[in-house]
DNA sequence: ATGATGACCGCGG
DNA sequence: TCCGCGGCCATCA
């Protein structure tokens, strides 16, 4: 894969990522479908984590396609990922399931 | 060049 | 529900 379709595929996943609705989650996998490309779910776990702290970009509203999120529970990250999408109203079952009324569609 | 590593996914068992 | 496995692909040692 070429570098300019690397740079495209970025700004393709960063634009999806922002279209998330409030209150909502997609996951991985479906971000990469979105931005057009099916087999990148991965790349997108990359960009994220490579995601300047600062950024107002909703990166919380990325889960993996169990609708769980894609962290060790007892981490810093699971509890802030939680806690923001909780703001907004997502709902988690005890073991950490998301609701599936909460999948963007 | 080669092998290991991920904020992944889907399909079984 | 909870694993394990194979597939996937950029990144890095």
């Amino acid at each position: 894969m070429k570098s300019s379709e690397q740079q495209e595929l970025a700004e393709k996943i960063f634009t999806v990522i922002g279209g998330i609705p409030f209150g909502k989650v997609a996951s991985y996998g479906q971000v990469a479908r979105l931005a057009g490309f099916p087999k990148h779910a991965r790349k997108v776990g990359q960009l994220l984590k490579n995601l300047p702290h600062g950024s107002t970009l909703p990166w919380y509203r990325v889960v993996n396609s169990q609708r769980r999120l894609s962290f060790p529970q007892d981490s810093i990250k699971f509890l802030e990922q939680k806690s923001r999408l909780q703001a907004e109203g997502v709902v988690f079952s005890k073991n950490h399931v998301i609701a599936k009324c909460c999948v963007w569609e």
